[in-house]
DNA sequence: CGTTAGTTTGATGGTCCTCAAGCACTGTGG
DNA sequence: CCACAGTGCTTGAGGACCATCAAACTAACG
């Protein structure tokens, strides 16, 4: 690992331990950079995509838009995530992702991406199985917005960022940073702006949470993993067993 | 396609015209047929398979359980569909599986299924389209729980699980047989069960749809669609573009 | 210094849950 | 043949949770 390993790299090692060539071929993914502002789709629904991205900094959220108007955040994209592998490979563009804040993202034709996995099938098990880590997150979203009630799914929501951060090096038990708004949270998990800052204010003076000022700090991890019952073993997973 | 092509089959011909050896691979990995019982789980959550299942009757419900007891159902398989394909091919168990009548399934070892993908590569190409074809419901699920409200919800699942059905020749516009309970309706949508049965009768005074004995009757599928704001589009993509 | 985006709080009401009870149907065993 | 239990469906009453409407407040920004 260079001194300054991407973040891509850093979540991949910690599953697997990656070779220089590996390393290299990484490095080299992540070549072709370019930013997009905050608020503006990246791509647009129903939009067919050639080119995946890998997040390199700031925060994107992919959603659906119904024809009423209102919208569901899906997921969150971090550093180190994939936007639109999906798309690519099967060609089947389904959301839209709208970055949080400025962001910086490395362009991946499809082609690159597939020499890349024949160089190196260990390094395409690793990346499938990331991503695949990321649906099982979609459903237990699912399973949150269906069966908890609005504290335990903020509670869930934020550890499972936490989580997430952590794998980056952004983030620990004590807290982390996040620019969302509270109408992206009320997007996410199916609650009112209003509702969202109930719950906030709710969760702040039971000393379990404060969400402020673009922070998220924990003040009792072990309350709010029981209140959420969050279970981070599907996160925790040793990695994608490479041959 | 023979006189009485599997599900599977008749699902894949609806997207790509399949070649003889194509057929014959498929014909071959469905041969060793297994049943189990209504109620009993296939795969129980955490537990690590070695085999996935192709569904050739009956249908089945993926669901996740909460420590406190409920439990959400994340997506149904009916007959054509894959049981734990993913769990197979990145080793990741998520959910588990309840047969919801008594079922037939074709078990395929992993090694099959990798033997089969390397010496027809579209056919892997097809089922990996299909596989993210139902990823894209789930997420569509996702959505439906977050923001639609009961009625449309109900009628949104009804309208797809019509679709599904109709793409392996078991429901129509008119609708289709249908062994689900209420109670299984209430965890799939994040409903009461009580609630659950006050919907399906204002939907059935509605003249939309009715839900009764076994059987899913539309009495007025256009208004049903324009109730639940149903895009098939997602489901109606033209196929996954076969090199 | 007005505008805009985001946060905060109050009041009111609707959707949906919970508890409770009754009904219909099926299979089982006495 | 009938009592009985089990499963699933149906309906009512009361109340919790969360949405909606409304308004004030803060901070950032041109």
């Amino acid at each position: 690992m260079t001194v300054e390993a991407s973040p891509l790299i850093r979540k991949l090692s910690a599953f697997v331990r990656l070779s220089e060539v590996e390393l290299a071929v990484l490095e080299r993914l992540q070549q072709r950079r370019s930013s997009f502002i905050a608020g503006r789709d990246i791509v647009h629904q129903g939009q067919s995509a050639q080119t995946a991205y890998i997040l390199c900094t700031g925060w994107v959220c992919s959603y659906k838009l119904q024809p009423d108007g209102t919208r569901q955040i899906v997921d969150f994209q971090v550093p180190g995530d994939f936007l639109g592998l999906r798309s690519v490979l099967l060609r089947t563009s389904d959301h839209s992702f709208e970055p949080i804040v400025d962001i910086e993202a490395a362009e991946v034709p499809t082609s690159d991406l597939l020499d890349a996995f024949e160089q190196t099938p260990r390094l395409a098990t690793a990346i499938l199985w990331a991503a695949s880590r990321d649906e099982a997150m979609v459903v237990e979203h699912l399973v949150g917005i269906g069966q908890r009630d609005a504290d335990a799914r903020m509670a869930h929501f934020l550890l499972e960022l936490g989580s997430r951060l952590a794998l980056v090096g952004m983030g620990t038990k004590e807290g982390y940073d996040c620019p969302l708004t509270q109408y992206h949270l009320a997007d996410t998990l199916g609650l009112s702006a209003v509702h969202v800052n109930r719950v906030l204010r709710q969760l702040r003076e039971s000393e379990l949470v404060t969400f402020r000022d673009g922070r998220v700090t924990f003040h009792d991890y072990g309350g709010l993993v029981e209140l959420a019952e969050f279970d981070p073993e599907y996160l925790d997973h040793t990695g994608p067993l490479l041959a």
